[in-house]
DNA sequence: CACAGGTCTCTTTTT
DNA sequence: GAGACCTGTG
């Protein structure tokens, strides 16, 4: 047997081995999925004779899709590049350039993101009065996506909608969004599957000509899939029936997005033929922490039994601190993290720190740059959100297909072109009452007659983007950036606007020209506008993560997903906040399973150590809370909690009761973090060295004082150090302030300094 | 038409 | 607490 097959336990064996028919593996988190995967692919390969170019491997992320491609290319002799490796979205836009034409688009159609169409809607609902107090655009939205990834039409919708005021109103705006993105040459994400559905269903010579190439077809964190998601990939697979599908129905998070979890669990009875194969053997974590997190999952109903278990050993207890205030908690964490990196324990890129929200990670940035800890936080708002990214990419979406209205209107006026929302309403009502384009109206702006004087300031307007698309075919995708940036003095006139933020944008555009290169160095055909914004539309923040610095990664749990790290900083575990307010008062107590979901996510992304922290208060949206700490906490039997972390006063009897816990003295070091005004330590940070030096102040491993130093406290002032001994995390100190007496403290926490 | 300054609302999670 | 939105003024 080969050596590809030799290297997986018995039950991966099993699922690398089955390479016909369907196949579904249930992979627990840590149990060597990937591995499974590649291997098996390689098997294929190698030893079944299957051409490359006939399988498909669906990922959930391009950097997954990445990974394994290149894992896949290690262990194949050649071959691995012509493996169609991609997203769902992605394949889908290639297939679709190719072949949209024949479902009544055209093939350089462009994708809006969910800014695009927030715009879109908005011009909806202002065109047919909708009272958008009562039902807010979101709302439309989100109904119209999920309708979408049901794979329900406008006129389908309408049908079921009769009688309901409400559905009625979303059927209407339903269609208007339809026509107004079909009218722009423009895609949404859940079109992207939907009209390849579509494409397939209407022309089955198509479908045949994919069925034909994909033989083999491979999806991963396939719990995540929507229904429309799962007809892509049935009808692809219906001829050949090579169906392999790896996924987890604990670690499914993504209702919200209209994943079904369905698709996973009814999965054999789809395919009765399936051979179910389970990995349960985990690689990942220590026994604490794969107890704790089937403790958790174990409280969900209605999910395929299983349990993990490892034989890594037990490992360390899990430490749970339940602190006063948010801002308690980010120093918790920071200082935990710059004692490990001091002890040696855990470097910087060993260490993650995971929250439910992306609004907490502001706290903790700031805490990570007073300690003078470098980290990266993943997510949040999108590179390609920001303002002047969106601009640019504006430009160069109206310069590829100008038909796309909402690029059109972001730049008409940026920079100022003394263009307001009197003209470009008149524009608007003339391109409406001609059925043509917003911009083919502007061409047109002197035939409007009530626009006046100002199509002398359209002109220009129009003028410049014709010649940028005349220079088009003769210059780099850079030449046109720059080229774009002069031009319209952006720069400049971004300096005379908002002095504030202006250097981190300017920065922005910088990176953003540095992708551009990027995207025309690394493509292997020929570079194009349309390849480049295409890309630029799919990619999910993970994809940018660089695992080569040595950064702390801050990140949501969902982003988390697939990931792993030694130690893993699980954050404001509190009642409302995770689970979330929603789910709790939600009467679908499926929500509350899916946040359930979230946490086993996030405790099993832990390989050796697990910190799970709360505070007793936290402001949120301006307004300060106060929370218990979460029941998934409660849910941990308490032996696997280190109880003897300091400042854990939560005594969790094993009936999963909260016991009253006893008077509590206050470690002095928490004491300080109370005593000290936040803005101290805000100013104090602009003194701490920069991240961008490179210096890490943490990373001395030593102490700079002795025993027999004199060293001073911020809160006790100056003490003379009687003792220093080294504890398992962190250095004991025990030092003698005047007018304080003795303490004992931890030299992480006290950041005392020689005098 | 642009801009300053006030008010209002709130996504949890994202391809 | 921030961003989107509205309104009045120049």
């Amino acid at each position: 047997m080969s050596n590809v097959i030799d290297m997986l336990n018995d039950k991966q064996k099993e699922a690398a081995l089955h390479t016909e028919g369907p196949l579904l593996i249930l992979a627990g988190a840590g149990s060597g999925k990937t591995r499974v995967i590649t291997n098996r692919i390689a098997y294929m390969i190698d030893e079944c004779g299957v051409n490359p170019w006939n399988i498909l491997a669906i990922t959930f992320t391009n950097k997954a899709a990445g990974e394994m491609r290149s894992r896949v290319d290690d262990m194949v002799g050649f071959g691995a590049d012509s493996i169609w490796v991609a997203t769902f979205h992605s394949t889908c836009v290639r297939i679709l350039r190719r072949y949209i034409d024949k479902i009544g688009y055209d093939t350089n159609f462009t994708i809006y993101d969910t800014d695009d169409t927030k715009a879109v809607m908005k011009g909806i609902c202002k065109r047919l009065k909708v009272d958008t107090k009562q039902m807010p655009e979101r709302a439309f939205l989100s109904a119209i996506s999920h309708a979408k990834d049901e794979m329900i039409t406008p006129s389908d919708y309408a049908l079921d909608a009769a009688g309901s005021y409400g559905a009625e109103q979303v059927a209407k705006v339903y269609a208007e969004y339809e026509k107004e993105l079909k009218k722009s040459n423009a895609l949404d994400f859940d079109d992207l599957l939907l009209k390849t559905v579509e494409l397939f269903k209407a022309w089955p010579d198509i479908l045949d000509s994919y069925q034909e190439r994909f033989r083999y077809i491979m999806v991963d964190e396939y719990q995540d899939t929507n229904t429309v998601q799962f007809e892509f990939v049935k009808l692809l697979a219906a001829k050949y029936r090579n169906i392999c599908v790896v996924g987890d129905d604990d670690q499914s998070i993504y209702k919200f997005r209209g994943a079904n979890i369905r698709n996973i669990l009814d999965f054999e009875k789809v395919y009765p033929d399936a051979m179910v194969v389970k990995l349960e053997q985990n690689y990942r974590s220590t026994q604490n922490i794969l107890d704790a997190a089937n403790a958790v999952i174990g409280n969900n109903k209605g999910r395929k039994d299983k349990a993990l278990w490892t034989d890594k050993g037990e490992g360390g207890l899990i430490h749970f601190r339940q602190c006063d205030s948010a801002y308690d908690e980010a120093e918790y964490v920071a200082d935990s993290i710059a004692a490990n990196k001091r002890d040696g324990k855990y470097d910087y890129r060993d260490c993650a720190i995971l929250y439910r929200t992306n609004a907490q990670a502001r706290l903790l940035e700031e805490k990570l740059i007073f300690e003078g800890i470098p980290y990266d936080v993943v997510g949040g708002v999108n590179f390609y959100a920001r303002r002047e990214i969106k601009d640019i990419l504006a430009y160069l979406k109206t310069i590829d297909n100008a038909r796309d209205d909402i690029a059109v209107k972001r730049i008409i006026n940026v920079p100022r072109r003394g263009i307001g929302a009197t003209t470009i309403n008149k524009v608007q009502d003339y391109a409406n009452a001609n059925d043509i384009s917003f911009y083919d109206a502007l061409k047109k702006a002197d035939e409007i007659p009530s626009i006046g004087r100002s199509s002398d300031k359209l002109k220009p307007f129009v003028n410049m983007i014709q010649v940028f698309r005349s220079k088009l075919p003769h210059i780099t995708l850079e030449e046109l950036v720059n080229d774009i940036l002069e031009t319209t003095a952006y720069i400049e006139n971004l300096e005379a606007d908002d002095k504030e933020d202006e250097e981190s944008r300017i920065e922005n555009i910088e990176e953003f020209i540095n992708k551009v290169v990027a995207y025309e160095e690394e493509q292997e055909d020929e570079p194009t506008l349309s390849g480049f914004l295409e890309e630029v539309a799919l990619v999910a923040d993970i994809d940018n993560v660089n695992t080569d610095s040595n950064k702390v990664l801050l990140m949501t749990l969902h982003s988390a997903k697939g990931l792993e790290f030694p130690h893993v900083y699980l954050t404001g575990l509190e009642e409302g906040l995770f689970p979330s307010y929603m789910n709790i008062v939600s009467d679908d107590p499926s929500e509350l399973e899916e946040e359930r979901r979230l946490c086993y996510v996030g405790i099993t992304r832990a390989m050796d150590e697990l910190t799970i922290t709360s505070a007793r208060q936290r402001m949120v949206r301006g307004e300060t809370q106060y929370n218990a700490p979460s029941r998934f906490v409660k849910e941990i039997p308490s032996a696997l909690f280190d109880l003897k972390v300091p400042g854990n006063r939560i005594r969790l009897s094993d009936g999963n009761v909260p016991v009253k816990a006893k008077p509590y003295a206050m470690p002095a070091h928490e004491r300080n973090a109370k005593a000290r005004p936040y803005i101290a330590s805000a100013s104090k940070a602009m003194a701490a060295p920069s991240i961008l030096t490179g210096k890490d102040i943490g990373s001395s491993g030593s102490l700079d004082y002795g025993e027999g130093d004199t060293v001073r406290h911020i809160k006790f002032g100056e003490g003379v150090v009687l003792k220093i001994e080294k504890g398992t995390r962190d250095y004991e100190v025990t030092v003698d302030f005047k007018g304080y007496g003795v303490k004992k403290m931890f030299a992480g926490f006290a950041k005392l300094k020689k005098i």
